[in-house]
RNA sequence: GGCCCCAUCGUCUAGCCUGGUCCAGGACACCUCCCUUUCAAGGAGGACACAUGGGUUCGAAUCCCAUUGGGGUCACCA
């Protein structure tokens, strides 16, 4: 059994993701079970409603979970509640329990006094390291007259003298030299325990055997263990997985959109927001702290008003940005995992079986958006026609309403047909053919392209342009096949087809890109096709 | 800074455990050429790595040690 133990969030983000796929994968290649459990224990951070947001983006993972908070026909269990800001009372006994042996005491330093010793620690080069030994000695008649005169208390554990091993499956065993593991908090003041605490109870409670997280967690084994063996628990086998960076080697954050707007932000010298994005308040208070972030749709608003690109971090980035879930799943897992040989390409079925914490690599990984797109592009070109066109359809419904509005059903599979081998995808087809909806009145030229490929050559362009337009004009069957043979003919007089193509191309789609010139045309339709012409040569 | 972990092409990695078949394989990116109506896509080639220094051994990417570099951690966050 193993179990996927994110913190509430609204979303994924692709660390997680791999943590969870690589759990999933396990224990669904051994025949066993996949708990997804809720740790909320920081009241702080644990109100939203949209708490488990995340469940949706493991579901478009096809990342289902065998127990847990039940949710679209997921989870349930013997074993809930799977919050554990609900089992407050399950950890209290075991809070007892361990105050009773002496393997926890009470104690009632300041969160400012820790603070004022961390720092002193810290200004010395030390490792800050809580000794208890006055805290240990106190009578229990003034530890509980001081707790019946309600000053605040948090409890910790007593750890033990020695020197602590973890076994890892994936790291090898490494030992923390006695003096290591101080005596931590196991319950905060405000009565919830610990993250490490709560992981403990849980994970033998739930009968957890084996524990994947990332190497972040790795010294926490230690406060683990120690902690299972005060109260008689088994240990269960642990693999601690490699981080997952950016390119440049800094950690992968939800910071890192901020990151992207700030340095935009001050390219373009905004000293406020643009109208209708973020509140003035709001983005003067961000532009002065660096270490605040912008609300996700805030950030959205911003980047799309001023042009900045996201980078995508969470799973329902990638998701809107069009890369399909099994691509995620499969680039994900070459992030730390590799079947062996020159096996690249898999789906979660074979991950299923062949996934083995033996060949998890050690080292960390940085996130190569550029292969994920290569891999995205493989698995697009490999879809079936019906297939691409439901998914972008799918996408597009979602995604690009407006879009697909505007579009009848023979010009959008038109429009998939001519963009399916170049789409690395989902969303690309939307993103470089607005000039298909823009109508035929709006539609303006990129200067650039109208001097370059019209008012340029000799004759101009716009001279091959009106010739073609005389050429269209004739043509009763509008198809890709007899536009290219009624058109053929006269731009091989030309010598260089570009000649007639490009001019084209940018009359009617505004720009010099656009999908094959005789599918463009085809998309727009004659009258839509020669009312752009028209009014592109009578701009000129 | 203490402690712990890690170290193969720019990147993800195979090979390492069970030294020789590795003057190190694949993929993405990159470069060149071809194809071509734009952008892509596609085709054919190419360049590119065992961090350094010591051992052990007939022989080391593979085993050992040191150095260097990188990362993690040191919360009443998880």
């Amino acid at each position: 059994m193993t179990r996927f133990a994110p913190s509430p969030s609204g979303h994924l983000h692709v660390g997680g993701a791999r943590t969870a796929l690589f759990c999933w994968a396990f224990a669904k290649g051994h025949a066993g079970t996949f708990v997804l459990r809720i740790e909320d224990t920081d009241q702080k951070r644990s109100s939203d409603a949209a708490s488990i947001g995340f469940v949706k983006d493991l579901l478009w993972l096809g990342i289902g979970f065998d127990e847990g908070p039940e949710y679209q026909g997921q989870g349930g269990g013997a074993n809930g509640p799977y919050f554990q800001a609900q089992r407050l009372d399950i950890y209290q006994r075991y809070f007892e329990m361990l105050l009773a042996s002496g393997d926890a005491y009470y104690a009632f330093e300041s969160a400012d006094e820790l603070t004022a010793l961390r720092a002193e620690a810290k200004g010395k080069n030390q490792p800050f390291r809580y000794t208890g030994e006055s805290a240990r000695a106190r009578a229990p008649a003034e530890v509980q007259r001081r707790l019946d005169g309600g000053e605040a208390a948090v409890i910790r554990f007593h750890t033990r003298a020695g020197a602590i091993t973890i076994h890892d499956e994936i790291l090898g065993d490494a030992t923390l030299p006695e003096g290591e593991v101080d005596d931590f908090v196991i319950r905060k003041a405000d009565g919830f325990p610990t993250y490490h605490f709560a992981v403990v109870v849980d994970d033998e409670l739930m009968g957890v055997t084996h524990v994947l997280r990332a190497q972040e967690h790795f010294n926490n084994s230690a406060k683990h263990i120690v902690l299972q063996d005060a109260l008689k628990f088994r240990r269960p086998i642990y693999g601690h997985l490699p981080l997952i960076f950016n390119p440049d080697g800094s950690k992968m954050s939800k910071r890192d959109k901020d990151k992207v707007l700030r340095k935009a932000v001050a390219e373009k010298g905004l000293t406020s927001p643009p109208v209708g994005t973020v509140d003035p308040l709001v983005f003067s208070a961000w532009l002065k702290d660096k270490n605040t972030q912008l609300d996700l749709e805030a950030a959205q608003s911003l980047a799309l008003a001023i042009g900045a690109v996201l980078p995508e971090i969470n799973v329902d980035d990638f998701r809107k940005s069009g890369y399909l879930p099994e691509v995620i799943c499969n680039f994900l897992s070459l992030n730390g995992w590799s079947p062996g040989g020159d096996l690249e390409k898999f789906d979660t079925e074979f991950l299923k079986k062949h996934f083995d914490l033996s060949r998890v690599v050690k080292t960390a990984a940085k996130f190569d958006r550029t292969k994920l797109l290569a891999f995205n592009l493989d698995a697009i070109q490999a879809m079936s026609r019906d297939d691409f066109i439901a998914r972008v359809s799918s996408h597009g419904r979602e995604m690009h309403p407006e879009f697909m509005s505007k579009l009848t059903d023979a010009q959008f599979r038109s429009l998939c047909d001519a963009s399916h081998e170049r789409s690395k995808t989902l969303d690309e087809l939307f993103r470089a053919n607005t000039f298909i909806i823009t109508a035929d009145d709006a539609l303006t030229w990129d200067e650039k392209a109208i001097s370059k490929h019209l008012r340029g050559g000799e004759p101009t362009g716009a001279v091959h342009l009106a010739a073609a337009r005389a050429i269209l004009a004739g043509c009763s069957d509008w198809s890709v096949a007899s536009l290219e043979s009624a058109l053929k003919p006269f731009a091989q007089s030309l010598g260089n087809v570009g000649k007639i193509a490009q001019p084209l191309r940018v009359a009617v789609s505004g720009e010099s890109v656009s999908p094959p010139i005789y599918d463009t045309l085809a998309i727009l339709g004659k009258a839509s096709s020669l009312r752009r012409i028209d009014r592109c040569l009578a701009s000129l």
